[in-house]
RNA sequence: GGAGGGGUUGGGGAGCGGUCAAACCCAGCAGACUGUAAAUCUGCCGCCUCGUGCUUCGAAGGUUCGAAUCCUUCCCCCUCCA
């Protein structure tokens, strides 16, 4: 019984809300393997920690015995989720699907155990469904039922359009469900609808419906906005350990336990007692060095993020210098002034800009203060240049 | 189709003939302090050949010694009515 307990605490770490708790309780006393059906649009291959908030749940779900079926919606794809969204998405090519696919997988299995993910295609039923097929599916909702969902109220309310088909897609989405037998889909808390609908279906269809379980969004580098792409406040999954481990760093102290909540695989308990420790005084800092840490080696490997760490501490608590810094040969017709170099180098955004930095004390030549901007640097000769605490670059300037 | 309102430097938003590279807020950047955190303080925040230099205020023309500010045409957005 306690390992019911166990379980269903690991379940719900980190979630916005659950839909059907008692059926889910009921199978898990039963000891049923569950089918965990999750989906994923197959239009940006390219994954931050945000979109691992999902993956990371359902790995949790893989190392508790559950079957994982990543769904690739390519068949709903060609519909385009309206979420949030007015524009429309352009179809994608089989082909551009089948490369997205191919990416996404790369990606994804950084979280999800290989072995243990079923992979799936919702055109595989989606392809074979007739107009009648459709037909039919759509005589299972109301115009009502659907104006209730937020989004398309709220067009509906602006006198914004809606396309009959767009009322396609959490139907589809809701029938891939009742195909795959689903005993619980998991979803962003934009998608609650759509795993709603799924919930519908499957009871007109006479089977148990699936417990819904819907994530919150993670917070960006920023700690206030979600993140994401266009905020540029992300973690890339495929960005070095040096680059995951120090951005998470950089995170405010108050979203470090969020990110906790979402990212990590430590037990609930190992958070709750790090929480606890802080309140007590500990410093702050340490519990988010194991964060980083355990991001950086899940991105990368222990090794990496070993090295990360210890370049992290080289270079701000230390204060020595990291031990990667790039190095470039730049070929000049003549000696150009200090700022002209700096833009020409990408170090600075204008001439303009570096004179200011200068002047602000910001920029150094081999650790150096510049106090002049007719500073000028040997030629043939490795030099450090440096703007601000982040931007390092070796140069050696050459005719 | 008719009536009205508006487009200003990343976003918001002043300015409504000279003192405007353009108030103020946010975001951003740098410096100090730190834990590359937060908070705080300070400075910056169009471009360059850094000078009483150059190019900006939806676009193009025009009036004027002088225009973001006035006029003309065009483009785009929003609100209300049909």
């Amino acid at each position: 019984m306690s390992d019911l307990k166990k379980q269903l605490e690991i379940i719900k770490q980190g979630i916005e809300e659950i839909i059907g708790e008692d059926d889910l309780v009921q199978k898990l006393k039963d000891n049923k393997t569950l089918t965990i059906k999750v989906g994923f649009d197959p239009t940006a291959p390219d994954l931050h920690l945000g979109h691992t908030v999902l993956l990371r749940k359902m790995r949790q779900l893989q190392d508790l015995g559950h079957k994982v079926i990543f769904l690739i919606g390519d068949f709903t794809g060609k519909i385009g989720d309206p979420t949030g969204k007015n524009k429309t998405r352009p179809p994608l090519t089989d082909k551009e699907i089948e490369e997205n696919a191919k990416t996404y997988q790369d990606q994804v299995f950084k979280v999800l155990d290989k072995d243990k993910t079923v992979v799936d295609f919702n055109s595989r039923w989606g392809d074979k469904m007739s107009g009648a097929d459709m037909i039919k599916l759509a005589a299972q909702s109301t115009v009502a039922r659907m104006i209730e969902r937020d989004d398309f109220s709220k067009r509906f309310k602006n006198n914004q359009p809606i396309s009959i088909h767009e009322f396609l897609y959490p139907l589809m989405q809701g029938y891939d469900s009742v195909e795959l037998e689903a005993d619980m889909e998991l979803g962003g808390t934009d998608q609650k609808f759509n795993l709603l609908v799924g919930r519908d279906l499957q009871k007109s269809a006479g089977s148990k419906p699936q417990t819904i379980m819907t994530l919150p969004l993670l917070e960006g580098l920023d700690g206030v906005k979600k993140m994401s792409k266009s905020e540029d406040n992300y973690i890339g999954i495929t960005e070095s350990a040096d680059q995951i481990f120090g951005k998470t760093m950089s995170i405010p102290d108050d979203v470090m336990f969020k990110w906790f909540d979402l990212l990590s695989f430590r037990s609930p308990e190992e958070i709750a007692s790090l929480k606890k420790e802080i309140d007590n005084g500990a410093n702050p800092r340490d519990a988010k060095i194991m964060l980083a840490l355990e991001l950086a080696e899940r991105f990368t490997n222990n090794a990496e993020a070993v090295q990360a760490q210890e370049n992290f501490s080289k270079k701000f608590a230390k204060n020595e210098l990291p031990s990667n810094i790039e190095e470039k040969a730049h070929k000049i017709d003549q000696m150009p002034a200090l700022p002209n170099l700096l833009k020409d180098l990408g170090m600075v955004s204008s001439t303009s800009d570096a004179i200011r930095l200068i002047q602000q004390g910001a920029v150094k030549i081999n650790q150096q203060k510049v106090e002049d901007k007719d500073t000028i640097l040997d030629l043939n000769e490795k030099t450090l240049l440096q703007v601000g605490k982040k931007k390092y670059l070796y140069v050696t300037l050459s005719q």
